[in-house]
DNA sequence: AATTAGCACTCAGAGAACGAGAGTGCTAGT
DNA sequence: ACTAGCACTCTCGTTCTCTGAGTGCTAATT
């Protein structure tokens, strides 16, 4: 069924309304604010329509009209206007982006505090997990009782790790481990390093004192941690100053689901964004029992096969729909063109301009 | 002055009373708690005298009492009993730290979540910054666009970077690089990098295409965030499940101030720990305007030279300090031993065993 | 037929009034 | 030195009332 044009202009006047001032709205400030040139009377009547069809809802019989999850949602897919972002907006999501984007492990962080300062509300970030292997280990001899072992994975981050024996081992041995380490445990998964391969790999070395197993167990725990994914949550002290968790065993119950975030990172498989990059998740439709009075807003970053994620907020229902999604997908947008630039990664321009920096500082 | 024996008790039975009930307590409770056998007269008699001491407070004429400040340190400095804690508590602590031990990265997250879910109240952990400097470098050569830099630090933490070049360059360089860097930018703290001994290193390697540059602000960049110290706040949710924090204006204003964790970077220099590695700050104590109506405890850990820190909560005047005291204080010590002990650093031997489990498992 | 003015009705929320109860300080007695 | 008793104080929860915003409906108007 379709609304009336006029019937349209109602609902989005009460959304709009509702959600500056979070108070029931009734006829007449419709009439002010709507632009539409009729009586409280007539809006009256339009607005009980859009109560019968589910679209408002009404606290009690004396009040204004709330808007419904459903009437957010038609809002969300047909009314709302594409907001753009002002030019001082996307100025500080740039500079913002620019600055601390060499960190890479770090970066998950800003982003989320970044979304989370710009749209007041707590910010989630994560990392999809996805299946990596190494494509090349390299084993750093330090003394008789140390070494470092490096891993460079197929998504290009590198990991590492200090190795202190309580015995000492020649340099030999080293070459050795790192020569079957390249041609047997590279461009596997995890799963794939099975006891049989690490004994093996032990013969293959000659290696009595466990040192395979050490190294082996390394890269089991990083593909694992690197596959893992990862969840931040930011900010969640916005909630407090929200109407709606007022009451603090409301704002308690949310906040102490967010501070959890391993329940984020079950959240991307489950959800598809469908054609556009955004989702938008409104009170009931949340799996999450303590979602249900909130909405969920998230935009997917893509930086290709090496580095996908989500980037989010979840607030009250009452949301500015439109300035969110607009600033995440402009976030999202932005993480996808930074990460995805495989061929001038994480800053070698970068690295080397803030190397003149520091030599004009000092 | 001393106080009496009597009126210390009374003291503790108001502040034990208090600490459980966050209701003020009046002479009738102090009498059946308090375990002396007086009448509730007098010990009204000595309440009336407490208060005027300022060791207590009186919110208003006809209600009970209060510990004021200066009560609690009274009884935090010599009334307090040592608590010891059970084996069940010393299991738990000891079960989480060795378990998530490996990553010494996460490390932080976890011991500070650790804290906050034994105490409920809201942690925080930080590294003090200590300088840093550089011991070794190795230059790993993956492709001849492609390289890898690994510092090994002298806090025996290892950090690389995958640096991607936008030309190609050849393998011997490598070595040059890597010998040039070992022998002028090891020993040395970050702001002895200056722009004379970049340039003299890009002489020295006949380096034309900035290739120092990348390396030297890996390097500058490596030990700035490897001295800067780190603080994580976790657990800031159980704030709302306190009496104290019910009103969302209070709950806001702290849980915003305890989300910029930068302010506690500042803690560590100003805080001097005494004799004993813990310390208690009392309400007003605390210099941050915000925490004036809070305590913080801290205890120290201290892994020798290469690593420090403060491991804390933050909670209501009315605090166990007892029991919050001893957990912090047997983390910490946990941390200390786990971490200090060099010669067998974060775990080969339990790599090993690691290593067989996974061995058993598939 | 669509819109509007007018009106009676409803109901949440703010404020006043009130009583109960917990706790006090003081006095007089043990 | 301690305690029993008592008058007094003051918060807190309850009840009650009143106000005002907002509604739905009807009758009048365009």
């Amino acid at each position: 069924m379709e609304l009336s044009e006029r019937k349209k202009k109602i609902l989005t006047a009460v959304i709009d309304a509702y959600v500056v001032t979070a108070e029931p709205v009734g006829s007449k400030t419709v009439a002010e604010v709507g632009k539409l040139d009729l009586s409280s009377a007539t809006i009256r009547n339009e607005m009980a329509e859009l109560t019968a069809l589910g679209l408002l809802e009404q606290p009690h019989t004396s009040a204004g009209r709330v808007p419904s999850p459903k009437g957010y949602r038609l809002y969300v897919n047909e009314l709302m206007v594409r907001q753009r972002l002002s030019l001082e907006e996307t100025d500080e999501i740039n500079k913002s982006m620019y600055r601390k984007i060499q960190q890479l492990d770090k970066l998950m962080n800003d982003i989320g505090r970044l979304a989370s300062s710009l749209t007041h509300y707590p910010s989630l970030a994560l990392t999809a997990p996805i299946a990596a292997t190494v494509s090349r280990f390299d084993i750093i001899y330090v003394d008789p009782n140390t070494f470092i072992v490096v891993a460079l994975l197929d998504n290009r981050s590198v990991h590492n790790k200090l190795v202190t024996l309580p015995f000492s081992m020649e340099a030999a041995m080293i070459s050795r481990l790192a020569a079957v380490f390249n041609s047997d445990f590279t461009g596997i998964t995890e799963d794939k390093i099975t006891p049989a391969r690490i004994d093996a790999a032990e013969r293959a070395c000659g290696d009595t004192m466990g040192l395979v197993s050490v190294i082996a167990a390394f890269t089991i725990e990083t593909l694992t941690t690197a596959c893992h994914g990862e969840a931040v949550v930011s900010g969640a002290s916005h909630l407090l100053s929200l109407p709606e968790f007022r009451d603090p065993d409301k704002a308690h119950e949310l906040m102490s689901y967010l501070s959890d975030n391993e329940h984020f990172l079950k959240l991307p498989p489950g959800t598809d964004l469908g054609d556009d990059d955004i989702q938008v998740l409104i009170g009931p439709e949340n799996v999450a029992e303590e979602l249900k009075n909130s909405s969920v807003v998230i935009a997917r970053y893509n930086a290709g096969d090496n580095m996908r994620g989500l980037i989010g907020v979840v607030g009250p229902t009452r949301m500015d729909y439109s300035g969110v999604t607009a600033k995440l997908r402009y976030i999202a947008a932005g993480l996808s063109r930074l990460l995805g630039s495989a061929e001038a990664p994480p800053g070698f321009e970068k690295l080397q301009i803030k190397g003149d920096d520091i030599g004009e500082q000092h």
